[in-house]
DNA sequence: AAAACGCCGGTTTTT
DNA sequence: CCGGCGTTTT
């Protein structure tokens, strides 16, 4: 522990040893980023230069913030634990708890999660006589949002909607949303940052306690922070001025949620005197999967310079395989991961499966089981969002803080004992009137007057207050157990006895065991901490490193993690860059960038899989491979894969402008295939789909085309049975005429066609 | 009050 | 294709 700059390089050691004034750590994917920033913090501690709670550490996941406080304590013997150490929306929670009260909220404020939030805009969207189609909840939940992660409050955003009427009337549910928030003594997830600028910015005192408290702060993942992140840290660092912040711009993959590049580009001018220090050096890939990856982020306008390195041997090439559908696919996938178990000395937890949409996740599970490969999905996992999840947690929500109206409407009814929708609408309007919450209405029985189920309100409040009065003395899997006890949930689980209940109840059990699991690891445990963690878990967070599974995830969780071999799923345009990015430069880029985390994932061997026919949400589209397959050269792939590049490279010499015009008024004609399908899917358009061509001209490889005989009985998805009765060359494609049973004479061409073989 | 039915809409990524 | 939600039915 004498020495640990020893264990660094020279440019490591450089941004540990920094200690003057702001300080941009650029990094590239595998460079040892997490190294330097941890080795900084030890440093700072066993210099004794601060004391462990005088650093800020902010992190990316919860994940990433424990095993940096591993890291530390393995380092240097401080109590890390001191360590202000933890994700900007921990620390916020952190720093709510002892200040919330002086915006009006109190300490047990509950933490709203996406379908609260929906729930909540809905009610007020029909309070204010709004129609939901045209102000449809998603999209205000997420303006709201992106409000709130620059610091808008409603008056604000109101002042700049002015004159735009849609606008003016988002404001108005945005105001109406906050305050209601208030009166729940409730905050979103958006609110935990912004109520903590809030706090500083109104409080000057509270402010310049935290800013003298932090004497040093780092930030991880600083290309990923958005405008209010920023703010707090500006404000927060603003009297020390010791700022360190690492990240790569290149790694920037959380546009869509507000994050803003430009806080990493600007930071020179931003923090005076900032000094810059690169990583450039990578640990973690051979040569071949680090060129792959250069190659394709050189296509990006925008970024900073740098060129990643490494010494690394060059090692094994790329493999690039195309699959005829999703199922072949998985297959190949699973194939080669026993493949290389059996050749090389690789264990399950060696892989990763990497996909775009979580989508894609339900095939590859399906064969992955099939197959029995153990394999762990990250994400996806609607566990929380189950019924009898959210229901048992609506209750702890409501034990814990009894305002929170949207909770109580969730489970005022349920198990069912009686209280219907014209009762709770009566209580509602009550409490409106009064300015109370529901169950502060509920209270006084005189409100209950002349109510039908005034007794069985009764019963429930006296079970609600008595389950308060429990809900300190006992821990909270015991609070659990007790309220699907009383509240007869349980019960009526046990008696419906089907399937489903017995899966439910089982979920429940392994909800109760979550907080079993919090009980072991949390000496002082409340159940305001264990809801606030519920809230912030993510899902990284939970990855089990221990069993050895494949681990199936999107791109966007595998950012920060690494694997010896990789495998990047459906690598097709629409899907991977997606649909609605591909309009647009700026988005596009954003797709390359998560492509070029994709990439850096791998250690030692990646793999490129796509489908050249693919089902998602009921409709099968022809597509048409990764524009970023293009961006990687050919040498860099193996020999195996030649033939896919060669063949997609005839393919292309070979697509003229005739054939465009073909594939256009195939395509509009509505025969065959649905490549388009207006307004659904991941297809693509026919724009995008010639626009693509012509920027990048593609292969259409499809069907076995050369299969085809005069003669042939086929069938058709939606003109059924019919006999090939001409086959004519139209470039690398076959026109096919064929005489259906029901639908008559069609001319279809063969690659885009979906045809069955019937002999 | 609860179950059953049927329609519509959305389906990128998530701390 | 799925889930959510409003409507109708019992």
């Amino acid at each position: 522990m004498d020495n640990i700059l020893d264990e660094l390089n020279d440019k490591q050691k450089e941004a540990v040893e920094y200690l003057d004034g702001p300080l941009l750590i650029l990094a590239g994917a595998g460079s040892g980023k997490t190294r330097a920033l941890t080795y900084k913090i030890a440093y700072l501690l066993q210099k004794d230069i601060v004391k462990p709670y005088q650093i800020l550490a902010i992190t990316f996941t919860n994940k990433a913030a424990r095993e940096m406080k591993e890291r530390i304590l393995k380092l240097v013997k401080e109590d890390a634990n001191d360590i202000w150490l933890g994700t900007f929306h921990a620390i916020c929670v952190r720093i709510l708890k002892r200040e919330i009260e002086k915006l009006g909220y109190t300490r047990d404020f509950n933490i709203f999660d996406e379908q609260d939030k929906t729930k909540l805009i809905k009610d007020i969207l029909k309070r204010l006589d709004l129609d939901e189609k045209q102000y449809n909840p998603g999209y205000i939940a997420y303006e709201i949002s992106r409000a709130k992660d620059e610091m808008k409050l409603p008056e604000k955003y109101l002042s700049e909607a002015m004159g735009d009427y849609r606008k003016e009337k988002i404001a108005e549910i945005y105001k109406v949303y906050q305050s209601d928030l208030k009166k729940n003594n409730a905050i979103d997830f958006d609110d935990i940052i912004m109520l903590t600028v809030q706090i500083f910015l109104d409080n000057s005192e509270v402010l310049s306690y935290y800013q003298n408290k932090f004497k040093y702060i780092l930030v991880d993942e600083y290309q990923d922070t958005n405008k209010i992140q920023f703010l707090l840290i500006s404000l927060l660092s603003s009297v020390n001025k010791n700022i360190c912040v690492v990240g790569d711009e290149s790694q920037s993959i959380y546009g869509f949620r507000g994050a803003d590049i430009s806080n990493i580009l600007n930071f020179e001018e931003t923090f005076k005197n900032a000094k810059v220090i690169k990583l450039e050096e990578n640990y973690r890939s051979t040569k071949n999967i680090l060129d792959a990856a250069n190659n394709v982020i050189n296509n990006n306008k925008s970024k900073i310079e740098k060129k990643l390195w490494t010494q690394n041997g060059i090692g094994e090439k790329i493999n690039y395989k195309t699959l005829q559908n999703e199922y072949e696919e998985a297959e190949y996938i699973t194939e080669n991961i026993d493949d290389i178990c059996k050749k090389e000395k690789k264990t399950y937890s060696d892989f990763a499966v990497l996909f775009r949409t979580n989508a894609q996740s339900r095939v590859l599970e399906e064969v992955f089981l099939r197959e029995s490969i153990p394999y762990r999905l990250i994400g996806g996992l609607k566990f929380y969002s189950r019924k009898e999840i959210k229901d048992l947690s609506s209750y702890l929500k409501l034990i814990h803080n009894p305002n929170d109206n949207i909770s109580l409407k969730r489970i005022i009814n349920e198990p069912k004992r009686g209280i219907g929708e014209t009762a709770l609408q009566k209580l509602e309007s009550i409490a409106r009137s009064k300015d109370v919450s529901i169950f502060e209405a509920i209270k006084d029985t005189e409100n209950l007057n002349g109510l039908r189920s005034a007794g069985n309100i009764i019963q429930f409040r006296q079970m609600i207050c008595d389950l308060i009065d429990k809900k300190d003395k006992i821990k909270v899997s015991e609070l659990m157990l007790e309220i699907l006890d009383k509240t007869g949930y349980k019960n009526e689980l046990e008696m419906e006895n089907t399937k489903e209940s017995e899966d439910r109840l089982e979920n429940i059990m392994e909800y109760v065991g979550v907080a079993l699991e919090f009980e072991k690891e949390n000496a002082e445990n409340s159940l305001g901490e264990f809801l606030d963690a519920q809230a912030l878990i993510s899902d990284v967070d939970n990855i089990d490193e221990g069993q050895s599974a494949v681990t199936l995830m999107t791109m966007h969780s595998a950012k920060g993690l690494e694997f010896e071999v990789v495998f990047l799923a459906g690598m097709e345009e629409g899907l991977f860059p997606s649909k609605r990015s591909i309009d647009e430069d700026e988005t596009v880029e954003e797709e390359r960038r998560l492509c070029y985390v994709a990439i850096t994932r791998a250690k030692q061997k990646l793999f490129i899989t796509n489908a050249s026919k693919r089902t998602i949400y009921g409709s099968t589209t022809y597509t048409i491979p990764s524009r970023f397959i293009d961006e990687i050269p050919d040498e860099l792939f193996d020999e195996i894969s030649q033939d896919n590049i060669t063949l997609r490279k005839k393919k292309e010499k070979n697509f003229l402008d005739d054939e465009y015009s073909q594939v256009k008024s195939f395509l509009s004609n509505d025969e065959g295939f649905n490549i388009n399908s207006k307004s659904s899917s991941f297809g693509i358009s026919v724009d995008s789909f010639l626009k693509n061509i012509n920027i990048a001209p593609t292969k259409i490889t499809t069907n076995n085309i050369d299969l085809y005989e005069v003669g042939m009985s086929v069938k058709h998805k939606k003109f059924g049975v019919g006999k090939i009765t001409k086959i004519e060359a139209e470039g690398d494609d076959y026109k096919l005429d064929i005489s259906f049973e029901n639908y008559g004479n069609k001319r279809l061409m063969a690659a885009y066609t979906p045809l069955e073989i019937l002999k």
